[in-house]
DNA sequence: TTCTCTACTGTGAACGCTCACAGCGCCTTT
DNA sequence: AAAGGCGCTGTGAGCGTTCACAGTAGAGAA
């Protein structure tokens, strides 16, 4: 009854530290105690303003605290993709998701901030210097030069991904690339493919890079040779798989198994390959990367490699907090896992 | 040159009102009008004060300005599903991304939240509640108490999609999920079709309900007599699809059209109808609803009903901040449209 | 007993901003 | 010439916290 009290029907002032502290009889210094930590406070008056901060149904105000400590408690996560790429993309989903439970279970909201068109850049730049404790960033680009200038300006920062720029005083949190695409080829190898394509990431992008990487080191290691005609330059998209599969095709119809660097493009991949009346995986086989929700759309069901997001986003947040509490930058690199389906 | 020296290397104090005054040779109150607005401002202080903004960097802190107006200047999107349905489908993005470059142009940052369980509901509505101009609020299902709640606490709050539960004094903004029904129900009558089904949407939500609505009205209207054996519940998710095709199709083998309340269980859908081995569309026409990028996924490639995301979100924040400002809640409807691609 | 140390508590003084008010010229009106 | 109005400006107060400091009481040591 006397919870509904204070707050009726419409919007009434908010109780302050000081009507916590009447209540409990303490001083607002005690009452900020306890709110912090509740260190040097004695068990009774710990008690009493615990129960009236139940009591008045108090919540300290984020704005005051932040004025005076200069943290803002709250971390964007800044995602700066040219285009609408990285939205098309399922594994944003789950970083996102991943990024925002972890960060709320230290009571930290997430501010989303896109910066597509250099406007946004900027806006969301300035935003982000003074009213941002740190910053998420996810760009898979290395070319833009949002994580140079975050680092510059002094704010704490974990990339998802290598950040193939700056000289590695940025803190960056990714999965291991290069094995996973080991562990395709060598799987498509045993499987007895010799004819090993590869559709690449973009790359200018670790990832694209590194799973390209791995790809040659192990087709040597098999003692095949690397045949460039069997390598085709992709862009994480589609549309991007339909059409390198199409040149692909055309460049080396002999070929028997594709490695594709995300399951987007083998996507496109798949279809087309079923236009070219080619089976899957009888006659080509495919192998995806991410283990994203598209590799269950595709049909056949992908045979991928998977990439920890929810781990990814748990360390990315770790590693943040850690710096905002003032630890070193760091970088983190978690193992993949490959997941066998139907395409290969 | 000396746009550095106010930051060198690492994080200086940020410049205050009070060096943007003095640097302007003004006052503080000046310098506050201009901005807000440059009211009641001469035009020399106003530029004296602007170039001065410009040499010192000057940004506004949020939170001082905050502590005091009592605004925070931030909006809430608060996504409270049960699971991660929601994050699964492809429509999230759109909306997500929608809302946030909306929310950008007027400086409005956006907080993510995710109330999945029930002690992240509670963590976040008392985030909420003194910490957030407004919410955008996205639940499909109208059980939950998210929005009555808030609603009672006087949070301006814009639902997507109309909340079933409340008593409709809350704003929001929808599709028109009855007449995008119809017009693909319509369609396929059109194309011949005669034992015409559908897989609806958890039938606890308004687009669920809805699109149950329009396909039993445009039947009716068609002359079709309305078989309960072809209307089969689903829940929105391609695991749910598959099962009510399988079910439908024991219920019902001679069915010619489905329409299928999401893309996503329309995916689900044809990979049952595949491994049944009826054709599509030559057997069994499929429609979709959503014109998600799930759409473009299926093999074949969905007629579906377009919702207008971009639409959706640009209302939601308009309608939200309009009610920010005081104005009363509304409801927005937005017309959608029939998309022809191969399935039907 | 007196002293010191520790554990706890209360009290200004900020933090950077907006708001209300008062003051100052200057122009218009009477 | 006085009165009123208007446009612009500066000033003090206060938003709700935290932080540093000073102060108090009680326990233990001398």
């Amino acid at each position: 009854m006397s919870r509904t009290e204070q707050n009726g029907t419409g919007r009434r002032r908010p109780p302050t530290i000081h009507d916590v502290a009447r209540e409990a009889g303490v001083s607002r210094g005690t009452v900020s105690r306890v709110l912090n930590g509740g260190h040097n406070v004695s068990p009774a008056a710990l008690d009493a303003v615990q129960s009236a901060i139940r009591r008045t149904g108090y919540t300290v105000n984020r704005h005051a605290r932040s004025l005076i400590t200069g943290r803002s408690d709250s971390v964007a996560f800044l995602l700066t993709e040219p285009q609408e790429r990285f939205f098309e993309d399922p594994n944003f989903n789950v970083l996102l998701r991943g990024c925002t439970t972890a960060l709320a279970a230290h009571d930290i909201p997430l501010l989303l901030m896109i910066a597509g068109t250099e406007a946004e850049r900027r806006r969301n730049m300035r935003y982000i210097a003074g009213h941002v404790d740190g910053v998420l960033l996810v760009s898979s680009h290395s070319g833009d030069p949002v994580a140079a200038q975050l680092h510059e300006a002094g704010v704490p920062l974990v990339a998802c991904g290598k950040p193939l720029g700056q000289g590695s005083r940025v803190s960056y949190v990714a999965a291991d690339d290069r094995h996973g695409a080991r562990d395709m080829v060598r799987y498509l190898y045993g499987a007895g493919r010799r004819r090993i394509a590869t559709v690449t990431g973009p790359l200018d992008t670790p990832g694209g890079v590194d799973r390209l990487a791995g790809y040659r080191e192990t087709l040597a290691e098999c003692g095949l040779p690397v045949d460039e005609a069997l390598i085709v330059p992709g862009d994480y998209s589609r549309a991007g798989g339909e059409a390198a599969a199409a040149l692909l095709l055309e460049r080396a119809p002999d070929v028997d198994a594709v490695f594709v660097a995300s399951d987007l493009m083998a996507q496109g991949v798949l279809s087309t390959l079923e236009r070219a009346g080619r089976r899957v995986p009888q006659d080509i086989a495919v192998g995806g990367f991410d283990d994203s929700p598209a590799a269950l759309a595709a049909r056949p069901e992908l045979t991928t490699v998977r990439q920890p997001w929810d781990r990814i986003s748990a360390e990315m947040v770790r590693v943040l907090l850690a710096q905002i509490g003032g630890e070193d930058p760091a970088a983190v690199i978690l193992p993949t896992e490959l997941v066998r389906r139907d395409s290969a």
